[in-house]
DNA sequence: CCTACCGATCGGTAGG
DNA sequence: CCTACCGATCGGTAGG
């Protein structure tokens, strides 16, 4: 095999840091060894440290790993709505669709470790922060995005709204990963539900007909 | 066991253990290293291994501890108040505060360390979802007597009540920790309000949704 | 990406 | 509760 090592060498790169992002989110980033990722992979220690040089170096890398997966299923596939209140409701559904779905073997990678590092100053725990704040920032933007266009009522508050949302999805993962809940799922969506129907009646009902 | 001992050890024994949850509520209890709680206390390792056998039943010790300062704060501040409604309210009231007076340096211990062990088998985990869902289930609890008294509509849902409300103190821990927002618990507050209001207005209004 | 190796630290033990 | 010590593993390096 004549072998074109870059491509080849980005998609090892790819696929070791798939495998540690899934290890980190059972054992954590402080719990994902060097040496148990090199058993994990097949490569040996020192073939990791070519490939990332510190300790420190991989977990940011994993983390951008992780990152693309939870973008391509959360973020992404809530793009094709309209801005606002229905592309609010679809950050949401598919934000519940990861979790509920398994994509990391631990539940949400970034639960996970941003409970691990929430005291740990350092660049890890930056990112970590950098991203999780970005992500509640989206329902922000979303909720206030639908409050402009006189999609919700008119003292609803985006920043609430967000909050209340984003408690309801980690709620849920937290009571499937620890207590195996199965129906934390419908619990968040029927939570999700109600904050909806809230923020989005009118202060005056006559008009409410069903719709 | 060595716990079976003279009041100087008992003492020696708790004030490590309150120590040992302070650092485990940082590096989380597999990061409470017996050399690190060591050099805290200024044990010797041995000296730790006499009074706790191993890492494990240490870190179960730790648990314990935590779960006393966390009781102390929270269920025996709620039980002075009446059952039902108010005593579910003291009970989230306590629960916040405990979470924002900084109790342990690393926030609330057992938000910490569930997030650390929902995916490791053994004895360690099973008494932390034995805990966190004893306490879950003091608010569903406090819910349904509220219930049965007739202080809530009579479609609330004791469980569903329970969810929505420790979704929104683990909100405020994670937003205050990792991204040290302090308004993160008046927006606690605000949440829990609205929920209070919601299951307490007579005329069960949001169940309005046609399909 | 490998073998061979480093000092430091891990959980734990012997014996007092 | 101590000193002295154990084998295993940690993150990391030398040299190819």
């Amino acid at each position: 095999m004549s072998s074109l090592q870059r491509p080849k060498g980005r998609a090892t790169r790819a696929a070791i840091l798939r495998k540690a992002a899934d290890l980190a989110s059972i054992e954590g980033l402080s719990g994902l060894t060097i040496g148990s990722l090199a058993a994990a992979t097949g490569i040996s220690k020192s073939g990791l440290f070519a490939h990332f040089g510190s300790k420190e170096d991989l977990q940011l890398a994993v983390i951008e790993s992780a990152r693309e997966v939870f973008e391509g299923r959360v973020v992404e596939a809530a793009g094709a709505k309209a801005p606002g209140l229905a592309r609010l409701e679809g950050l949401v559904e598919a934000w519940t669709r990861y979790i509920e779905s398994g994509v990391f073997r631990g539940g949400c990678f970034f639960a996970a470790v941003s409970a691990e590092f929430d005291d740990r100053p350092g660049r890890v725990r930056d990112r970590i922060a950098e991203l999780t704040a970005l992500w509640r920032g989206f329902l922000e933007e979303q909720a206030a995005q639908a409050l402009a266009r006189g999609q919700l009522a008119a003292d609803s508050d985006p920043g609430q709204i967000a909050f209340e949302l984003h408690a309801f999805l980690h709620e849920a993962n937290r009571d499937f990963q620890l207590h195996g809940r199965v129906e934390a799922f419908e619990r968040a969506r029927g939570a999700i539900r109600c904050v909806f129907e809230r923020v989005t009646s009118r202060s005056s009902q006559s008009t409410a007909s069903g719709g």
